[in-house]
RNA sequence: GGGUCGGUGGCAGAGUGGUCAAAUGCAUCAGACUGUAAAUCUGACGCCGCAAGGCUUCGGGGGUUCGACUCCCUCCCGGCCCA
């Protein structure tokens, strides 16, 4: 259950109590789509004070399939991941894999006809599976399953994917509902369920899919689809108001949100929890977030949409082969403690996985720091 | 000494009369990445130029040809075989 602490202006900061222990909120999630985040074990997770990950419905289901998840008891116990875990529903793969690319599968009103990219197989996801699977899974918070169109498409193709959205979030309740009776979960050990918001660049479409979802009734509400415009620009306007359409005392999960700046903006928003791929890919891609102390959140940060709180570093440029420093003398990470950025810049110059892994771990400790500092603030 | 194969851009290695400033890979230099089809992808990579374009290249020199990295001669260098 959620329970908001303190307040200011929009932003508020809380605590949600589930079934594998609590968390704070605001929070950031890794994603851990597959049953992992890549490269890093979950010891190490913990070590750095990640409070919950995420784990998607979708690709757990075609690996390593719900037979073994089942066989192991449940997500937590086949991932030896004892705190909180979010399931997403396999939505945003239905965007990203057809919307993007109709070859890879179908959306009807009833059902996702995926084929999958590996072997090309086809999987059906409804609404119903998609809330059973995440039961078996056994995790603390489920996603309903959405249609995320591509913020491009025309108004009335969006339309068409919010009503859709709506009708298979209250599928999605309804079974939720079935599930809970059927497995006796009582309201404690209850996962808490989002419902998901679409709409694309129109506010008035978010407004009344929040509005429909809201009749339904969802402990909390996803900012679906991205929160950015196809120009790469940050939808101001949509992601604030959207916030503010929905009810102050349910949780509001900024999906795939983002970079340090866009989560600092969402936060004063009003949004309350955050997963992105951002700080393990872009870390094993070679770049390093780094907090800028100087100008660091601290005094003036809900008001923040400048971005120089923080500045990145490509450890792949040639100019830190000879570069004894640190990646960042404030950071106790295991890369900050240990290592120099010229040994860094080998790593990657050998492609060595140990450095991606570093800067991985590296970059998710800068998130849980800015969540942190986001907590402080208030 | 004789024979033979070969010498191509930082490296490896295609090309064997024009469509070649020269494939491809590596290296190098940058960039991108937002509910993970991502240890991935993109661009640059002879010199000058923002560009159009221009200039100089395929061991050295000479030649054949309208035209040569490609053919001929010669020199230099290397591998292998024979003496």
């Amino acid at each position: 259950m959620f329970e908001i602490i303190s307040k200011n202006k929009n932003s508020r900061i809380g605590k949600i109590k589930l079934k594998n222990g609590e968390v704070n909120t605001p929070f950031f999630m890794p994603d851990a789509t597959r049953g992992f985040v890549r490269s890093i074990d979950n010891e190490i997770l913990e070590e750095i004070g990640l409070e919950a990950i995420l784990i998607n419905t979708y690709h757990l289901f075609l690996n390593p399939g719900m037979e073994i998840i089942k066989q192991a008891g449940d997500a937590h116990n086949f991932m030896n991941w004892s705190r909180p875990l979010l399931s997403d529903s396999g939505g945003y793969q239905v965007f990203s894999l057809i919307h993007k690319n109709p070859k890879l599968g179908k959306i009807t009103d009833n059902e996702v006809i995926f084929r999958s990219p590996t072997d090309g197989k086809k999987h059906i996801l409804t609404p119903e599976i998609a809330i059973q699977i995440q039961f078996d899974l056994g995790v603390d918070m489920m996603v309903c399953l959405d249609d995320p169109p591509p913020n491009d498409y025309p108004r009335e193709k969006i339309a068409q994917a919010v009503e859709r959205t709506i009708r298979w979030a209250g599928r999605c309740k309804k079974e939720y509902q079935k599930q809970i009776e059927k497995r006796k979960i009582s309201e404690a050990d209850r996962p808490l369920i989002f419902g998901v918001i679409q709409g694309g660049e129109c506010l008035d479409l978010r407004k009344h899919c929040t509005e429909e979802l809201v009749k339904i009734g969802f402990d909390g509400y996803g900012f679906g689809a991205r929160h950015i415009d196809s120009d790469g620009n940050f939808m101001e306007e949509v992601v604030r108001e959207t916030a503010s359409f929905i009810p102050e005392n349910a949780l509001r999960f900024a999906l795939g949100v983002g970079t340090p700046e866009d989560i600092v903006k969402c936060f004063s928003y009003g949004w309350d929890m955050f997963d992105c791929v951002i700080p393990t890919r872009e870390g094993r891609h070679g770049r390093l977030f780094i907090s800028n102390k100087q100008t660091q959140i601290p005094n003036n940060k809900i008001q923040i949409p400048n971005t120089n709180f923080y500045e990145t570093i490509n450890i792949n440029n040639g100019k830190y082969k000879n570069d004894f420093s640190r990646v960042d003398e404030n950071c106790d990470c295991v890369l900050c403690k240990n290592h120099t950025k010229a040994y860094l810049h080998h790593l990657f110059a050998s492609k060595e996985m140990l450095g991606m892994r570093l800067a991985a771990i590296h970059n998710l400790k800068f998130y849980v720091e800015l969540m942190r500092g986001l907590r402080n603030d208030i």
